[in-house]
DNA sequence: ACGCTCAGTGTAACCGGTTACATGGACGAG
DNA sequence: CTCGTCCATGTAACCGGTTACACTGAGCGT
């Protein structure tokens, strides 16, 4: 049993496409007695519209393409849920895909969108420019969340990692620490890039204090690696900045376990207040990631509405979270 | 400028549509020479074939429906991983939709994927079994995840709750409880009710014991209630088992900032393994999330590749982990 | 030379909607 | 009574692909 199609309807209800399609779409000239003749025959066939074969005809999909890396937890899901909010309630739907880090991913991901949403979000810390330049179709709108700078042509939100690695570094240091430790992100990210660089300035800035930066991925267990590579190499440390809160985490049960006090020997802040953050009190970056989300549908929506193009950079700020794993309990403030 | 169509393509190689389409969809009976041309004119004009049309045409569109109910946190995701680690595989895309729990959002979700997907994920522990019916459209295959079992005509996979919450059930009563408080989860979530029916069950078997039933909504801060009015109304319990790990965790939090010892004055267990459990040491069940995701995929693309209709429930056990919330360190095993 | 096969290609219908334009009938004005 | 308006409706083209079927001509056997 195939599904109805509107003609079925238009034969049942004895009228013309024209016209159901002119009920079910709500125009104000059709006679009272063919608005009712169609609703009933819709309903004796439970017709639901075909919504590919509509979006074709209208140029037109109310769906959008959401393209991320290969994104784990909270961070996937909050992002996620920030956009579905929004989008369901502008009408929208979410089409998702991932993009895995082989090159080509990129663009195979991208084609597959077209013809099936009306615009893209794109997240790609991980992108070369050029790849991510030639991937992206031309005429589609698009936003770019956290991607390198210099496609500048696209509206961007990106966060501010800068002056979130700065917080941390100072935060750090006021709380008296002098050997730090920064664990980065993955070579070719740009978020770990940019919070690498800008601890590094910071502590420049500051000859009092020596720093190190050691290569991690962004995994916990990278955190707990790096513990255990500066304990064995005999480095001496006060302070631990990981580039997010999952290697942080990974730092702190490695501290722990080989007896190292937190925050007494060793204080350990992370970036993105992920929930774990909290539950374990680590101090951390405050990320909004679902509004991070929200802001680029709402951004994207207003680009396919076409109230304005705004092309132009949106630098989100995000706040330090000061917890016990940087200033003992009771002392906070 | 509008994007390039294939009949464009075709003008632009000297040949007609049908060769194009031929050398796009690499059929064998096309010459080289024609081959040539329609590669580089594709190049030239830099065409991406329109996906929305060629699902209208084929009337198959490489993408499913994920219907998901308003989950937070790590549940969303991990599910979410799992079907998208599947789909791309596959070659498919998720078109994901979030259901509130507003009765007839279910019909309206589900009616705006008609057309758009070849088949639809449905997760809905909350919705009454008429409503769910007919809101299903009849002519698209469905999986259903975590639904009352009462709908039957359809492709299942399901937690086996019972099974789990017994097990948290005689492994409190194992390690000597005798006086266990359930927080459950939100009435009508089937989920929350197999958990608790369950429980009470086993707890029948053990006079012994006693247990009392405390209502929750699956949010941490349910927990701390719960917590907080057992205590406030002096009820006596040396044992907790909450119907999901972010009550649970709530529970925790509130007995420690009363000076209760986890697990010596009361064993706390939860229920789904998020992460945060394993950092906290939470006793849980565990249910392999992302896995539940991969097989609902798995068998909803078996059947729209026709391989089996294999309508029947699935049914996956989960797995009890003993943690220090239930049992003093050192002590384990 | 003729007819046959067959590989390569083109034409046009089709998927299921929307909508510009044509049509027909009712009604009011002159 | 006739004409012009206007409202409700129908016809058919269109969105951008796929593909059944028709067609052409090369190659081959006799």
């Amino acid at each position: 049993m195939a599904e109805a199609t509107i003609r079925d309807v238009a034969r049942r209800a004895q009228v013309s496409v024209a016209s159901v399609s002119r009920v079910l779409n709500r125009f104000s000239n059709v006679s009272e007695d063919t608005r009712a003749r169609v609703t009933a025959a819709v309903d004796e066939l439970g017709y639901v519209p075909h919504a590919g074969a509509r979006s074709l005809s209208l140029a037109k999909t109310n769906a959008i393409g959401v393209v991320l890396p290969n994104l784990h937890g909270e961070f996937f899901s909050e992002i996620v849920r920030g956009m579905d909010r929004l989008a369901t309630e502008r009408g929208y739907l979410l089409l998702l895909s991932n993009m895995h880090a082989q090159s080509g991913e990129a663009q195979a991901v991208l084609k597959a969108m077209r013809g099936r949403v009306d615009g893209l979000i794109v997240m790609a810390p991980h992108l070369e420019d050029e790849e991510f330049a030639t991937a992206l179709p031309r005429g589609t709108p698009a936003v770019l969340v956290n991607t390198r700078a210099e496609i500048r042509d696209r509206p961007a939100i990106r966060l501010d990692n800068a002056a979130g690695a700065r917080s941390v570094a100072e935060h750090l240091i006021a709380v008296g620490r002098r050997r730090i430790v920064h664990i980065s992100g993955p070579v070719g990210n740009i978020d770990a890039e940019e919070r690498a660089e800008s601890f590094r300035q910071t502590l420049d800035r500051h000859q009092e204090v020596q720093s190190v930066i050691i290569q991690g991925d962004f995994y916990e267990e990278s955190g707990g690696a790096a513990v255990a590579a500066l304990i064995k190499a005999g480095q001496d440390f006060d302070a631990i900045f990981a580039a997010n809160d999952m290697m942080a985490i990974g730092a702190l049960e490695a501290l722990r376990s080989r007896g190292k006090k937190v925050p007494d020997d060793v204080a350990v802040a992370g970036f993105d207040d992920v929930p774990l953050a909290n539950h374990l009190g680590l101090t951390t970056v405050r990320v909004r990631i679902a509004e991070l989300g929200e802001r680029a549908i709402e951004r994207l929506i207003r680009m396919l509405e076409g109230e304005e193009d705004s092309i132009g950079e949106e630098l989100h700020a995000p706040e330090l979270v000061i917890r016990g794993s940087t200033v003992a309990r009771g002392r906070i403030r």
